[in-house]
DNA sequence: TTGTAAGCGTTATCAA
DNA sequence: TTGATAACGCTTACAA
């Protein structure tokens, strides 16, 4: 790989006015100047990202730690995140715990498995001296990232950070929950059964107060019965269904779309039609919505905005001179409906 | 951060020592290593990357470069090649070329606009002193990544190097086609219609080679009005479908489990019942098939797997002192078949 | 306008 | 068994 040092020897003038030439710095002479871009570009020079990164104080890079690459949103997330910093001539470095694939543990049931493998990425990502870390949480929940003396630019994405020095950007749960509720009661439906998902998850508790909230909003009875809780797999969508069915309620709202789906087996399995003799809705706007029959109207989570606004957050922090745990802040992102065919109107 | 220099003071002695006890060489006393050791445990040191991979050759860093991150596949494949590659102690910088986000343009009509992509990145990981590039292809086709005179281990995944120099990671299409539509055969079809991808695409050519396989030692007589090429899509399923339908076929090989879909819409919306009237497989095992209703049959392309054998192509190529161009090879992983409900045995 | 030289944090060589 | 010192390739302050 060709060197500063062997440039200059071609163009005979000293390493610092190559130097001084490719950083832009105006004390150098125009035809040097023309000179030695010309050998530049002509030998593919590329400075040495070691030497350069050992140098300078920055390094225009930022580490994203991902619990698993493979879970639901994070791709789209981290590929919105890259595309933005990217833009502004940061480059990023990726870590991928894998967690669930570790685990088999959705719930991570053991903080301490995650701590074991989140703080030696941390240290790494420090010793590789990145200008800043985002975190994204495969699902939201409070986690305990980073520590009160962390000194750099961090934030925590699709998951509330436990320390409030830090900055997290969610998904507007109780809004999304809110809209697709009213959606539901205008479209006639007063008793609307709810597949909730695992009972602790905070998805979970704000989805609820959302469609509490709804129901408020259009003075009818709120009846926990008709609350039931899941663990966001399709089977215990097709189980809780069955509950619901026999409470009467005329809509399901789901929330998640694979428990829709399994919503849909239960009431397929039962000849009961869905849209014509219940209705369904999910949430997500997960790939597979689209495909079932009738295609299902559910929430989309907009994984890309999510990703453009931590990138945008970040790269505030990064630019305007960062002071720890200074304007800390939960962004919430709102969710958008997509309407499909799976919920009739009703009298 | 804290740095060799000041470990040494605090314990006394020479930053040389403090190396080589970090490095596990042998000539350092064991009263000095059980002090620096402790030293460092206590004071949290990790070494400066940028000083380290300044020093060494090597930087025990992979390149990866993805031609979309979001594309159908790539994700498990980046993640399962991580795994491995973390597990024998190398770290991974991971690329993503974003071309499918970029230019909405699946077939890459322009190779220029990839080049224009792939080079300058290329050259960057070249900068960072990669040990090794692993290129991540959105979908089966003969590709131009490197040039000849690339001097580190380098392979192609999910594509074909153009450059026959460079190891290539690719799924049996001849097989699998092969494998499904023997499966059709042995379930009593013989007159089976093929919604093929896009006319020009290896996996079409190569799946159309294993269908006529199957037929041919099944002495089943290939008819070649029973192709239909579609573009991959959803719409180009259900347009597809009409003419094979018309064709009289008793079975539609979709090459993928999205046109499949788009077989489904047709034949629901026309009243033929999918499996009982006509049976019908996908390709993929994408996660929408599962939720299809009757669930569609269809060949699992085992994501994980080509990680893995990637990135122990990848091991062997870093450990054992490569020599540019030597052994280059194509390897084929094979699909797995998935039998779900779609098919239906006839006489 | 150009060049010299120091220093970033490591590892490797060699001398003590 | 230990330590001094020279690189690695770059940026930058300062001298010419």
């Amino acid at each position: 790989m060709i060197t500063l040092k062997e440039i200059a020897q071609m163009c005979g003038v000293s390493i610092s006015t190559v130097s001084n030439t490719i950083n832009g710095k105006p004390n150098v002479g125009e035809e040097t100047r023309r000179k030695v871009l010309e050998v530049i570009e002509r030998t593919g020079y590329k400075p040495n990202y070691f030497a350069q990164g050992m140098r300078k104080q920055k390094t225009r890079i930022v580490g994203i730690i991902a619990e698993d690459l493979t879970a639901f949103g994070t791709t789209p997330i981290v590929s919105a995140i890259m595309a933005c910093l990217e833009g502004h001539n940061y480059r990023t470095v990726l870590i991928n715990l894998r967690i669930y694939d570790k685990w088999q543990d959705t719930g991570h049931s053991s903080e301490q498995k995650l701590q074991s493998s989140l703080q030696p990425s941390i240290k790494e990502l420090l010793s590789i001296k990145v200008d800043g870390i985002v975190y994204i949480a495969g699902h939201c929940r409070v986690i305990n990232c980073f520590p009160d003396d962390f000194r750099i630019p961090a934030i925590v994405v699709y998951g509330l950070s436990k320390n409030p020095r830090f900055t997290s950007v969610i998904i507007d749960d109780k809004k999304g929950a809110y809209d697709i509720t009213k959606y539901l009661i205008s479209m006639g439906h007063r008793r609307i059964g709810v597949i909730a998902g695992a009972v602790d998850n905070l998805h979970t508790m704000n989805r609820i107060i959302g469609y509490q909230q709804a129901l408020f909003d259009e003075k009818i009875l709120f009846n926990p019965d008709l609350i039931r809780y899941g663990d966001w797999t399709r089977a215990s969508g097709y189980n809780e269904t069955g509950h619901l069915v026999n409470m009467g309620v005329t809509a399901i709202f789901s929330m998640n779309d694979v428990m829709a789906a399994g919503a849909y087996d239960y009431l397929h399995e039962k000849g009961i039609r869905i849209a014509d003799d219940i209705s369904v809705v999910g949430y997500d706007n997960n790939e597979i919505s689209a495909y079932l029959r009738p295609a299902l109207t559910t929430n989309q989570i907009q994984l890309k905005e999510i990703g453009e606004e931590s990138a945008k957050i970040m790269l505030e922090m990064l630019e305007n001179n960062y002071t720890p745990g200074k304007n800390p802040d939960i962004t919430e992102i709102p969710c958008q409906l997509v309407i499909r065919e799976s919920v009739k109107r009703i009298n």
